[in-house]
RNA sequence: GGGCGCGUAGCUCAAACGGAUAGAGCAUCGGAUUUCUAAUCCGACGGUUGCAGGUUCAAUUCCUGCCGCGCCUACCA
C-alpha cells in the first residue's frame, strides 16, 4: 500500500511537470521526511526544476500545489522549507488498509532463481565467516520467496580440492591412520573440530620440509582421478564434515535444496563440454609462449582491452599481455577452480547440455529433503538447474573470479544470462585483536596494532561457528533460567534457542555487506540495545498485553464487526495529537517496501534496520500508553489494534531474517 | 605497480537516487514505571564525516589529488 502510493505519487508528479512545463524529469525523486511532522513523502522537485525554469523553488513549489489537484489517498501537499514539496496521506485509509491485511500482490513472474550460498570447504569446521555467508543467503532467499518467487538453495562441495586432500594428509601420512580408524573418527560427534586441529597440523608439517608438498600433490591427483583408497577416504571425510556443517546450519534454520560436488563435475566431465564451447567461442587462447606457455587462457576480468585493438578483435589472435592473462587450464592439462565454475555455471542456466545425477542426502527436521550430487543417481528427482536467474553469495575477496566466469559467458554470447548474474559480494568478519588474544593466539607486535586479524582455517585460527551458537545457548539459558524457574525443562530450551539464534542472526544481518565485521565475543553474545533480543522482546510484550486481557492476539481485529471504523481511525491518527502513534502505523506499514528494497540492493542489513526502529518505536508506545487500563472502551480498542498490527508486522519482518520470537522472555 | 573497497561520536556501526537540525547501539553519568515483566523507557555527555581542492541551489554521498588501512593481483581453491 506504501509503495503503491507511493508510485501513485510520482505518476501524478511527472504528469504535471509534463503538462505544466513541457519537461520530461527522468524519475522524481520521493522522500521520506526527516520527521513525522512533514508528511510521509517529501519532493524536492522543485530544486530541480529552478535551473530549468529560471524561478525560484519556492515559488515553483507552490505553483505545483496549487495545480495538482486531489490525489486519491492523499490528504493534502504542503511547501516547506526552501521548497520541498511535502505529501500527507490520509492516515485512515493507510491504516485500514494494513489493519485488514491488504496485501497488494506482488506480480513478479520472472523465473526461478538460484541462490548459492555457504560453500564451505569440507576439511574442516564452520567458523563465524562461513556463518556471515549462510546467514545472509538465507535471509535473501526468505527474501525472495516472500516477494513470491521460487527459488532454489544451492550450497557448493569443494571435495576434491586442496584443502580436502590436506586433510587426507593429516590422517594418512602425518598421523598413519587407517580407513577403518579415520571411520571410527569420523563417527565423533564434532569430528569436524578434529579436523580444524589436524589441517592446522598438516600446514605446520608442510613448513618444514618442502618436499612433503609433493605428498600434497599426489593425494590431490589420486583424489581427483577417483577409485582409489586415497579417494576413498578423500569422500569419507569430506562427506561426514559435510554433514556435520548441514547440522551447524540447521540449528540456525538454514536448509539448502542441493549440494553439487565437485567430484561430479569432474566424473561427469562438465568441464570438457565447458572446454569445447570455450575454444570454440574463442573465449581461450592457447599460449605458446612466455610464462603461461603450453596454457589455455583467458583475458581476466577488469583488465581493460587495449583500443587499438578494437577493429582487430575478429582476427582472433588478441595479444593478452601475461599480466592480463587467467590461466585456466594449466599446462599440464589440468582445470583449475575457475573452469571449474564456468562449467558449473553454464550448467545452472541450462546451457551446458549435461546434468549430475541425484540422490537424497539429508533430510531436515521440517520434512524437507537435501539432495546431492553423484554420478549415477535416482531416476526420480526434482528438476535443478536451468534457472532464469541467479545470486552468489561470495565473499568480496572472489570478485574477480566471480567477474572472470561473468565474462566467460558473455564471450560464449550469453549476454542476457551474464546480465542475470549478481555476484552477492560481502566483506569478510575479522578478529578484533582482544578478540584473538581472549582465543589465546599469540600475536605480533603488528598484528595487535591492526583494527582486526582475518580468520585463517589453514592456521586453525578463528572462531568456530559452534563454539558460538553454543555460548550463544548457554547465555541465554541461563537469563531464560533466572527468569522463568518455574518453565519446563523443554520450554526453557526452546526459548534459549530462539534467543541465541536470534542474537545471532540478527547480529550478522545489522552490518552492511560492505562493512568487515571486526568479530568480538562481548558484542556478539549481547542481547540488548541493537539486538535481534531486543525486537523478539517487543513481541513478546505485545503478546503479554493480549494474554493478559485475555484477547487473542492473532485473531484480534480480524472479524469484521471488530474492525474499526475508518472515521475512529482518522479520529486517533489524526494531527499532533495522533503523530507519535501515527508513526509507528506508518513504520509498520512500510514493511513491504523495505523488503523490495532488500532484494533490489541486495542488502538485507535494511531489514535489520527496518526491525530494529518498528521495536524502538513499539517499546516507546508501550511505555506511554497503559493499554489494558484504558477507560475509554473505544480508544482502547484503538491501542489493541495498534499492538496487533505491529505484532504482526514484527513477526513476519523477524521471520523473513529467519529469527522466531518465543512465547515468553 | 595495477584492480576493488574502506576511513563518520571514546568503541561498534547507520545515513535509498546528492536534500531539511549527520542518527543508533555500546560505554560513562543522571533519572523512570507499587500499573500490559526493567532483555524496557527518558535525559545528559559525545562530530572540522581522514586531508586539500572541484562540481552543485544543496556534498558523509559525485569528481580529482594526497594520507592511512584492508583485500585481490599463483599453472591454490
Amino acid at each position: 500500500m506504501y509503495r503503491h502510493l507511493e508510485r501513485r505519487l510520482a505518476q501524478r508528479m511527472s504528469d504535471f511537470v509534463r503538462r505544466t512545463y513541457a519537461l520530461d524529469l527522468p524519475k522524481i525523486v520521493i522522500e521520506q521526511p526527516p520527521r513525522i511532522e512533514f508528511g510521509e513523502y517529501a519532493m524536492p522537485l522543485a530544486f530541480e526544476l529552478a535551473k530549468k525554469l529560471r524561478k525560484a523553488p519556492r515559488k515553483i513549489a507552490e505553483e505545483i500545489i496549487s495545480g495538482i489537484g486531489p490525489l486519491e489517498g492523499f490528504e493534502k501537499f504542503e511547501l516547506a522549507g526552501a521548497g520541498y514539496i511535502n505529501a500527507r496521506v490520509k492516515r485512515e485509509e493507510l491504516a485500514s488498509a494494513l489493519a485488514a491485511d491488504v496485501r497488494p500482490r506482488a506480480a513478479i513472474p520472472g523465473g526461478k532463481i538460484l541462490v548459492e550460498h555457504s560453500s564451505i570447504n569440507p576439511n574442516k569446521a564452520a567458523h563465524v565467516g562461513h556463518l556471515r555467508n549462510a546467514i545472509l543467503g538465507d535471509t535473501f532467499v526468505r527474501l525472495l520467496r516472500f516477494a513470491g518467487r521460487e527459488v532454489d538453495v544451492q550450497n557448493y562441495i569443494d571435495n576434491t580440492g586442496v584443502q580436502v586432500a590436506d586433510v587426507v594428509v593429516g590422517f594418512l601420512n602425518l598421523q598413519q591412520k587407517s580407513r577403518a580408524e579415520i571411520e571410527q573418527l569420523a563417527r565423533q560427534e564434532r569430528f569436524d573440530y578434529y579436523c580444524w586441529d589436524l589441517y592446522a597440523q598438516v600446514s605446520k608439517w608442510y613448513e618444514q620440509d618442502k618436499e612433503k608438498l609433493q605428498v600434497r600433490q599426489r593425494a590431490l591427483r589420486a583424489i581427483e582421478e577417483g577409485n582409489n583408497e586415497t579417494a576413498a577416504v578423500a569422500d569419507l571425510i569430506s562427506i561426514a564434515v559435510l554433514r556435520r556443517h548441514l547440522e551447524t546450519m540447521d540449528r540456525l534454520d538454514i536448509e539448502y535444496d542441493f549440494l553439487p560436488r565437485e567430484s561430479e563435475i569432474l566424473h561427469l566431465h562438465f568441464w570438457d563440454a565447458a572446454f569445447e564451447k570455450l575454444k570454440q567461442g574463442g573465449v581461450l587462447t592457447y599460449e605458446t609462449e612466455g610464462k603461461n606457455k603450453g596454457c589455455w587462457v583467458m583475458r581476466r576480468a577488469g583488465t581493460a582491452k587495449p583500443a587499438t585493438t578494437e577493429h582487430a578483435e575478429d582476427t582472433e589472435g588478441e595479444q593478452l599481455s601475461e599480466e592480463d592473462q587467467k590461466v585456466i587450464v594449466r599446462s599440464n592439462g589440468t582445470v583449475g577452480y575457475v573452469g571449474k565454475d564456468i562449467a558449473y555455471h553454464l550448467w545452472k542456466f541450462g546451457l551446458l547440455g549435461r546434468d549430475f545425477g541425484y540422490r537424497k542426502f539429508y533430510r531436515y527436521p521440517k520434512g524437507n529433503d537435501c539432495w546431492i550430487s553423484t554420478s549415477v543417481g535416482a531416476l526420480d528427482h526434482p528438476h535443478f538447474g536451468g534457472v532464469a536467474e541467479i545470486y552468489n553469495v561470495i565473499d568480496a575477496r572472489q570478485a574477480e573470479a566471480q567477474n572472470t566466469v561473468i565474462e566467460a559467458l558473455r564471450g560464449l554470447g550469453f549476454n542476457q544470462q551474464a546480465d542475470h548474474y549478481t555476484h552477492f559480494s560481502y566483506e569478510m568478519v575479522a578478529l578484533t585483536p582482544r578478540c584473538a588474544a581472549e582465543l589465546g593466539y599469540e600475536l605480533s607486535d603488528e598484528d595487535k596494532s591492526r583494527p582486526y586479524i582475518e580468520v585463517s582455517g589453514r592456521k586453525g585460527f578463528g572462531v568456530k561457528a559452534d563454539d558460538l551458537i553454543d555460548a550463544l545457548l548457554t547465555s541465554a539459558r541461563k537469563e531464560v533460567d533466572a527468569r522463568h524457574p518455574q518453565l519446563a525443562e523443554g520450554k526453557r530450551a526452546d526459548i534459549a534457542s530462539r534467543i541465541a539464534v536470534g542474537a545471532l542472526r540478527y547480529f550478522m544481518l545489522k552490518f552492511t555487506k560492505s562493512s568487515v565485521i571486526a568479530f568480538d565475543f562481548k558484542e556478539a553474545l549481547s542481547f540488548e540495545g541493537e539486538t535481534g533480543p531486543y525486537a523478539q522482546y517487543a513481541v513478546v510484550r505485545a503478546t503479554n498485553i493480549f494474554r493478559k486481557g485475555g484477547f487473542n492476539p492473532d485473531e484480534f481485529g480480524k472479524r469484521p464487526s471488530d474492525l474499526i471504523s475508518s472515521a475512529d481511525l482518522a479520529k486517533s491518527l489524526a494531527g499532533e495529537a495522533g503523530n507519535d502513534i501515527w508513526e509507528l502505523w506508518l513504520a509498520a506499514a512500510k514493511t513491504s517496501y523495505v523488503i523490495d528494497q532488500c532484494i533490489a540492493t541486495t542488502e538485507p542489513a535494511y531489514l535489520a534496520k527496518h526491525a530494529f526502529q518498528l521495536a524502538q518505536l513499539f517499546n516507546t508506545f508501550y511505555h506511554r500508553y497503559p493499554i489494558l487500563t484504558e477507560a475509554d472502551e473505544s480508544r482502547k480498542k484503538f491501542l489493541l489494534e495498534t499492538v496487533a498490527v505491529v505484532r504482526r508486522e514484527l513477526t513476519r519482518v523477524l521471520a523473513v531474517m529467519g529469527i522466531n520470537v518465543p512465547s515468553v522472555m
